[in-house]
DNA sequence: TAAAAGTCTTAAACTAGTTCATTTTTTTTC
DNA sequence: GAAAAAAAATGAACTAGTTTAAGACTTTTA
């Protein structure tokens, strides 16, 4: 089996148990995606026809603000599922771009086969309820944090819990992440380090 | 039926659809709550025993922060679901405390048959699947506003989206919820209602 | 490998929101 | 229905993070 049907199909069997024909037929309802760095994976505008699971690679999924600032709402990496769920579910156009950090390989699924899938193999619906489940409470957890952290704490906690991405980022995009400018972040950054 | 009960089975219907029999064995893994104003469902430390779906009432769910600050995550009225995933599914102690706004009313599922509700009725992997999902994109949404909108532009927001909810809280609550202090809460109301 | 483009740093002036303190108004309780 | 408790309003002093601007450093591209 090649590395990146093995790296899924690793992934959905944390959370369900797969036959060999099940893991056939999921892989068949995949398409292959690869995107350059610096390129859009999608653009605010259009409706997501994808979620994406990442095989390699890194990518940035951010949104403008009515000043035209970004606000960057995740980094992907190996291993990570990716796309923008409010789209690619009401099928209405995106507010999100998500652009290569670095040269990508993504495993997409479209929305029919997305919809196909349970009807095939109901399992399906134990593992997206866990996915996203899971998905929640670190969004919970991160919410709390944008709340109830200054950004230096947040910068801290994102280090901790981030190590493998914090070295393939600019400070600019983790600026963004983090909610404050880059220049706030530069200086955090040095007052950090120098603790 | 009880009409708490046919509450709870039109909202799961909403996604799934029972048969006669599949509702009475829903009904019978469910326990009735009932909360009397400012007393409590649950308190920071204990660990969640039950999620619960509001049959009568209003709760706010809030944790405090290192300063004792109070960060209210939501409002809870009727037809909604509440509780802390997070100690529900992990079984540690919540950083949650849920209080009752007015008397309310509540239908609880413990642990032990949500467990058994997925063995016994796997339909309700696609119930939670789609609340999940749901409540992730309102999630998401919420939590871009809480990054690009200023709190002036989160009360009208709030105001906009829960018209029921706004008239049956304190300013001092909303303030928690908006993620600013009571006297600038205060402020903006004033000046939002001189607009 | 040079120039262009983008990123990072630093600093001063600024603003959205906080803190603290006091008074008024509303709600709760006995 | 009076007293106590909680919530709301107001204002002045304060702070975390923004804005603007300019120079230094890095990366990309021709």
């Amino acid at each position: 089996m090649e590395y990146s049907h093995k790296l899924i199909i690793d992934n959905v069997c944390r959370f369900i148990d797969l036959t060999e024909l099940e893991k056939q037929k999921y892989i068949s309802l995949l398409t292959e995606v690869k995107v350059k760095k610096k390129a859009y994976l999608m653009q605010a505008g259009e409706t997501a026809k994808y979620e994406y699971f990442i095989t390699k690679g890194c990518l940035k999924v951010y949104t403008l603000d009515v000043d035209g600032a970004p606000h960057v709402s995740m980094f992907a990496i190996e291993d990570y599922w990716t796309g923008d769920m409010a789209s690619f579910i009401t099928k209405e156009p995106s507010h999100y771009f998500i652009k290569a950090i670095e040269d990508s390989e993504l495993l997409g699924i479209s929305r029919v086969n997305y919809d196909l899938l349970f009807q095939e193999i109901p399992k399906f619906e134990k593992f997206y309820r866990i996915l996203y489940q899971r998905s929640l409470i670190s969004y919970i957890r991160r919410s709390n944090h944008s709340i109830s952290l200054t950004a230096e704490e947040r910068y801290i906690e994102f280090k901790k819990k981030y190590p493998k991405i914090v070295n393939r980022i600019t400070q600019k995009d983790l600026a963004g992440y983090i909610g404050i400018t880059p220049e706030f972040m530069s200086k955090i950054i040095t007052k950090v380090n120098r603790m």
